[in-house]
DNA sequence: GTGGTCTAGACCACC
DNA sequence: GTGGTCTAGACCACA
């Protein structure tokens, strides 16, 4: 696993560390039952406290993306989702509001914008629609 | 103006305020030389302390969004960027990448998030393109 | 508050303080928008460490029964489930077996498990049924 | 014997399986002096440690579930608690708590959740009533 | 050897 | 002053 932390960023490194394991999943680098590195090899590696690492794996581990057992490791849980659809669309409509609000400030036409979405969103293993 | 601190939010309050701000201008509510409430007022309108709006202006005229002119108030600016087009790109294809890694943990499909993502676009005003 | 921690107990001790303030918000003694105790006053009064009362109210704000925010502090929230209706009684019968088979290993019969369910359950608060 | 381990659960393995145990008893599936699978029989079948299987044994034999006769195997016992009335009452009562504070938590009305309780257990054997 | 819990103590962002 | 992050290091349960 490759995982760069930026310690120049405002992002806390639990959290990059978090970012960067669900970005290797949506890119399907990382599959369904895959082992991630344990808790004290990824902070030898990144030269952290375990702690941190512990508290990046607790969170993905709650938000139902990775399966940790004490004495078996971390493996990477399938693709679900416990939240009601409307709390979902909910989500990605802030998320989505805050990126449309940026680019408008930066002055990217919404034809540019749109293209990069598309080049972006086109890397990603999204799940099937389910028409 | 109407701002809405939502405090169930983890969002920072401050940001709170620039996030609404700059949503107002990118929507066409808020325009160039529009003057916006001084601190004061807007404090005792949101009940808060008067630092958190002073920390919110100060930031969004850093960010050459709103001018503060001593004794006179702060109006918002023209739209402009000094970033180079290459940062801005980068800025937001970040954005861009965790929305969509968002999505993809979400099941949401590609399809679905491409709506959500047109629809709210078409609610702002962006720069025409220069092409 | 009052809250007792019961050293012997195999419950984590962070579990211990969550079980106590979610019933005491589902008996009616804690309401929304109530102020907790801050980390460090309740630390203080436990003789914990604070990083341990930290990590309990992180994990009541992440399940959305309180709202904390650094600087105010931490408030009750409204009630509220994020989870869909499947998943919520999902894991209610998973807990509700669990118990029936402790009873029945107990030789409790079910009219007893059953009057003791009813006592117990008259205690709460419970929402409103939405027929 | 049927059992399924389930890796996504918190729940400890060995714990899994003593909760499968009790539970194929209680609904008597698995009847007093019946012969329980060998340790590595059982730990073959699921792939596990036999360190793992062992340690829910041996908490069963504590429990006073089954009995394990040295080179014979493994075997359900009569049903029966030495616990005094009052601690069995107690000890249910606090799991009746926790599954009704969560049920309020998640907004389950009462009527749903006596609904959800009295159909799981009337799937179970309980012991007749003494009166 | 694995991750989880808890303590102790430093530093920072927020209000 | 508030809670959040990170480090360091001890001890325990799980496999």
């Amino acid at each position: 696993m490759q995982i760069k932390i930026d310690n120049a960023s405002t992002r806390p490194i639990y959290q990059q560390i978090i970012d960067q394991i669900k970005r290797d999943i949506a890119l399907g680098r990382l599959k369904a039952a895959d082992k991630l590195p344990t808790v004290r090899q990824l902070a030898a590696q990144l030269v952290l406290n375990p702690n941190t690492i512990s508290k990046a794996y607790r969170q993905l581990e709650q938000d139902g993306i990775i399966v940790t057992r004490p004495g078996a490791g971390a493996y990477v849980a399938e693709l679900s989702s416990n939240l009601s659809k409307s709390v979902r669309k909910k989500l990605l409509c802030e998320q989505i509001e805050l990126l449309v609000v940026e680019a408008v400030h930066m002055q990217i036409d919404a034809r540019t914008l749109g293209e990069w979405f598309d080049g972006t969103a086109k890397k990603f293993k999204f799940t099937d629609s389910e028409e």
